[in-house]
DNA sequence: CATCTTAGTTCAGAGGCGAAAACAAGCACC
DNA sequence: GGTGCTTGTTTTCGCCTCTGAACTAAGATG
């Protein structure tokens, strides 16, 4: 029953800035003329917020476009050079940092190895911090430019300044990133759950733009969702919304990393697969995985079942439009057995809701969770284009 | 990212309004000092909204309280006779029409039998019809004064205007109870699954109170689930979210009557507990279950564990803040089981997302479905508190 | 070059909010 | 009882935002 509480006049500006700077970003370069219709404001308010924006060089002039018989369209965009925006991604074997513009076109990145097993939080946050100041330089913008850093780290990120993470796997248990980052950088900071991240660039610019409730499954070494619900990612209330990957669908069943047993993670996660199939890796999960789909091994049968059962809980609950599925085992498991996953998902799943989604793959590949982090500090710019805050991501 | 456009300067009035008149409804009697303080608003807008809401009615005096030394404030309250929510229960064996006051005083109820197999839509539709009119005469009351009519049904309602439902177990597929329904009446209409308003009304009214994220489980014949996110009902995209008893828990499991297997349903509905139990029902089955109970079967203790990882999945995805088990049957094995279903819950969910929520019973009893259909025409009065709309609940 | 068409800008007016001044209604103390 | 103090509520006034309508801009057409 929280509901927003709205005040003053002057909030309508800065929501309505809000709506046509949305539009310009998401329709390309567009007129007044068609914003006035997409927008639904008047024709006289686009005339001085683009004014405004115009002048602020966030938006820039791209062009005209005749139109039959009057005066020709000039086309407006949001100026792409604006400002930029550092995405990391900090996974279990490297710390990625990529630095984007506007646009989301990557300008220049940076990648640190991370050694499998040693994960201390102060050399993540070094490695992230000379990794901004590398791509920064690489690309020749200065930091004034830069608009904030969003990360995308694996495990729970705790709602509030400093970015508190709980990550098991990882051996990290609340590690303030956020406040280990501050120290060394005034940008404004975005921590999210990678997944979500991920989550969040599948929804904005790949497989689920458009898209406003759909689930984008995770699929690799951990098994993770992001809901999304009318437009928003859905985070709960202590931000951890969406661990898909050990809800339980075999009670009392296999052992899983997390503790518990029956956890779908210890079905489809790909320690579990090569498990399953008897493989003992040699090291390359990719290549160990591809050896496995082309056995047509019963094993592959089963987790195309499991997956099936998974993702039809996730129909079931959440009704979603679109479902996602991401990661690299999702990827390389969807591009033979796609057809097979929709229908393990159908029979497992009620037929109303089963008919109201479509299940598609993912598209932005491995940099999608870098990418989704930046898109953090695209959100933010897109809804209030000025006034940026310096906390985490809640 | 489907965003809410705003507008005009016009619309802030409106957000405005209903702002404090959630305050004013939810606070009690409350001064106008105290409203300044708890929307947000100055004491200037307040002061000229109370008194157009003085002037339309909607709000009344109620006393006074004195201020050390100061002017005494004056009390003010929603006029709880300012309007009236006809409240409709749908369930298996009966149809319950009540008429509520603003405050969710019950002025008046009546209920129809339904014999069990047979649920022709055209007779509940009458019934329906025939009991909001024996509701007003009972109560007094004259149509004009109703603010709308709420209902809540088995299965799937589909968002539009005709209110149509798909519910397997009650034999009806694609039945519009709202275009039959308005055929004979012009009030407006709200239609909803009746899990949902049964979560609505735990949440508005029981034990979910004052949760902004929170899931109301529903345990009886059925098995259903209310998933509250930020203080909305989450519907998806077809309105069919929170279908839960249909999640699968033991993949490959028990048949259900849905036509799966290994369905929550398939372990914790009523039905499914007295088979596992090997109690042939004597037609009670309220007794039947607290003989079950009482037996100290192992079927009790699997129960809670099966319960348990239903609930732990929910904890896992979801990550509310609160988790209200209501329904019959929920409230009968919580009453003597709660120590063990948290127990359950805990050992198959993560343990940050646990201890972030509370797991309590329902208190609302059988009523609240019907009291939960009622509050769909209080939420819309709150939001709009004068332009009642026409249409089914999306 | 006059006219038509479409795009974009300017202006006046209405509605809304908040700060502060004004007003109201008690209490305390002389 | 009068005077000042305290607190609650209303009124006044200035500022902000939006929109409709009039107006300007820029091209096409014949």
């Amino acid at each position: 029953m929280a509901r927003p509480q709205r005040r003053t006049v002057r909030d309508i500006r800065r929501g309505n800035r809000a709506v046509l700077l949305r539009a310009l970003y998401f329709s390309g370069p567009t007129s007044r003329n068609d914003l006035t219709a997409r927008t639904g404001l008047s024709a006289a308010t686009v005339s001085t917020m683009t004014a405004d924006l115009l002048g602020e060089n966030i938006v820039v002039e791209a062009g005209q476009v005749e139109s039959d018989g009057g005066r020709p369209r000039v086309l407006l965009r949001v100026n792409p050079e604006y400002g930029f925006a550092v995405g990391v991604d900090v996974a279990e074997t490297h710390v990625r940092v990529g630095l984007f513009d506007l646009e989301m076109t990557e300008r220049a990145k940076v990648d640190y190895m991370l050694r499998p097993a040693r994960h201390d939080p102060e050399l993540v946050a070094r490695h992230i911090l000379a990794g901004v100041e590398v791509v920064l330089s690489d690309a020749g913008v200065s930091p004034e430019q830069v608009l904030g850093i969003g990360v995308g780290v694996p495990g729970i990120v705790e709602p509030g300044a400093d970015g508190v993470i709980h990550a098991k796997t990882f051996g990290w248990d609340g590690v303030p990133l956020g406040a280990l980052l501050r120290r060394g950088t005034s940008l404004p900071l975005y921590v999210d759950n990678g997944a979500k991240t991920m989550g969040q660039a599948e929804l904005w610019f790949g497989s689920g733009r458009g898209a406003s409730d759909a689930v984008i499954v995770l699929l690799g070494v951990g098994v993770g969702a992001t809901i999304v619900a009318d437009g928003t990612t859905f985070r709960g209330v202590s931000s951890s919304a969406g661990e898909w990957g050990h809800t339980k669908i075999v009670a009392g069943g296999r052992p899983c990393r997390c503790g518990g047993r029956g956890c779908l993670e210890a079905y489809i996660g790909i320690e579990a697969i090569l498990d399953r199939a008897g493989v003992t890796s040699g090291g390359d999960w990719e290549e160990d995985l591809a050896r496995v789909l082309a056995s047509k091994s019963p094993v592959v049968e089963e987790t195309v079942t499991y997956l099936g059962v998974g993702l039809a809980n996730l129909v079931n609950l959440v009704n979603p439009e679109k479902i996602v599925i991401g990661g690299w085992v999702g990827v390389q498991l969807g591009e033979s057995l796609l057809p097979g996953i929709r229908r393990a998902t159908a029979a497992n799943s009620l037929a109303e809701p089963y008919a109201a989604t479509s299940i598609v793959l993912g598209r932005l590949g491995p940099d999608a969770v870098a990418l989704g982090a930046a898109t953090l500090v695209l959100e933010e710019f897109l809804n209030a284009p000025q006034v940026a805050r310096i906390t985490a991501a809640g």
